[in-house]
RNA sequence: GCAGGGGUGGUCGAGUGGUUAAUGGCACCGGGCUGUAAACCCGGCGGACGACAGUCCUACGUAGGUUCAAAUCCUACCCCCUGCA
């Protein structure tokens, strides 16, 4: 089957799993790199396979305007079009709900987009995203949901998980008159439910038990890393994730720091996706066993050292600090790929490690012991 | 030699009597980024002292001058560019 749990951690509630798709195993916890337009950005798919990533992400939204689905369709699928044999998830287009703001416009029939890359009008509904996440041949498909803004009264709040519980129900049934169709590139989908309610307790719980009657293959966390206290983001995550179906992955969308992943495996999170260690990146920010660092800052200009002293990763084996900095400095493409690289490979390897600390029962001990160290610099 | 144009803060370049320590861009310094409208955004950027408010000093080629007040006006000198010899 799909899914399933092969540790349990007696202290928290981490747990260690696996996800069988069409196109690999996945184990968990897992993070996911975000790869939003069809490409991790800045990094090649030879160097996600190096880094012995499993599972990456697509965004309906991104890849509906362009190239188009059908495109995609033509060309095989997602994954051929961008030559990625191993899993992918994509994303429903309900966080750009969410962060297209004024662009777009939301009635119970779906949301009308303002396309920000030449203001045509576009339409997206549970219906539409299945189509397009179906073309695009996903292995794991996310419902359309509205991510909830915040701040939200709990009016707000309510109106919305409703509407992205009705929308989930569409979801799933378009979802599995689509599958095994013509229309779809994919092998053995999964669709995963997404939980909503703001910071509000009982709407979580309402939003998931919702969910749960319509029933899916996996579970996420929607709306929260949107603004919120990061001491609400735990809460509500400690809250909710246990109540999920044990025997179904439980994905906390959209986070985050290092610390974040940790904090949140030990409230019961199976999986992870952020754009931070690959956008942060870009922006010179890389993430270390020490905290994170700007390798933009002059302090660097003759540090010979690797990004991170403790990693093993291709980038940290053979460039400095001073070089990387240097390319920052001159604007350098190079720079953007060493850091996505390195900081992709700090992700991973801090989930491989959590796994094994879990496999291990160690968990509880290596969470403290990882955390320390980080903020202590 | 003659005619014309010009010399401004690290740099390019505005500013042509007073709200000017001097717009902007770049460079430089620092910060932010959480299901990617992001190789982006924000802040600082003459010096000294101060926690802050602020105070003082030094600055628009050089040296003088006019004026209550000058990067801005006048004189001389130095240098650069263009054209003609």
């Amino acid at each position: 089957h799909f899914f399933n749990v092969e540790h349990k951690d007696p202290v928290t509630q981490a747990r260690a799993g696996r996800i069988r798709t069409a196109h690999g195993e996945i184990e968990t916890p897992v993070f996911m790199p975000v790869g939003t337009a069809g490409t991790v950005k800045a990094v090649t798919q030879e160097m996600l396979e190096r880094l012995d990533a499993r599972i990456i992400l697509g965004n309906t939204y991104h890849l509906f305007l362009r190239p188009g689905h059908e495109t995609v369709f033509e060309l095989g699928g997602l994954r051929k079009f961008i030559s990625w044999n191993r899993a992918i998830l994509t994303d429903s287009g309900g966080f750009q709900v969410f962060s297209l703001g004024e662009l777009r416009k939301i009635r119970e029939e779906g949301v009308e987009f303002r396309s920000h890359l030449d203001g045509s009008k576009r339409f997206l509904s549970p219906e539409v995203s299945m189509r397009v996440q179906s073309a695009l041949g996903a292995d794991i498909v996310m419902c359309f949901d509205e991510c909830t803004p915040y701040p939200a009264t709990r009016e707000q709040a309510r109106d919305s998980l409703e509407l992205t519980t009705r929308w989930s129900r569409r979801s799933r049934s378009e979802f599995d008159l689509l599958k095994d169709t013509p229309q779809s590139t994919a092998v053995s989908p999964a669709l995963f439910g997404i939980n909503q309610g703001s910071v509000y307790e009982d709407l979580r719980s309402r939003s998931l038990e919702q969910l749960v009657e319509i029933g899916f293959e996996g579970y996420a966390i929607g709306g929260l890393s949107v603004g919120e206290e990061k001491r609400r983001m735990y809460d509500i995550t400690e809250f909710i994730a246990p109540q999920m179906p044990a025997d179904k992955p439980r994905y906390l969308m959209g986070v985050g720091t290092p610390e974040d992943l940790i904090e949140c495996v030990a409230r019961g999170v199976d999986m992870f996706d952020c754009v931070m260690p690959t956008r942060n990146a870009r922006n010179g920010q890389v993430f270390t066993s020490r905290g994170k660092m700007n390798v933009r800052n002059a302090k660097f200009v003759r540090d010979e050292r690797p990004l991170d002293e403790e990693c093993e990763c291709a980038v940290c084996r053979r460039y400095s600090r001073a070089y990387v900095r240097h390319l920052y400095n001159c604007g350098e493409m190079l720079a953007s790929t060493l850091c996505s690289y390195h900081n992709l490979a700090f992700y991973l390897d801090t989930m491989r490690r959590v796994r094994q600390a879990i496999v291990l029962g160690e968990f509880a001990q290596f969470r403290a012991c990882y955390l320390d160290r980080m903020r202590a610099g």
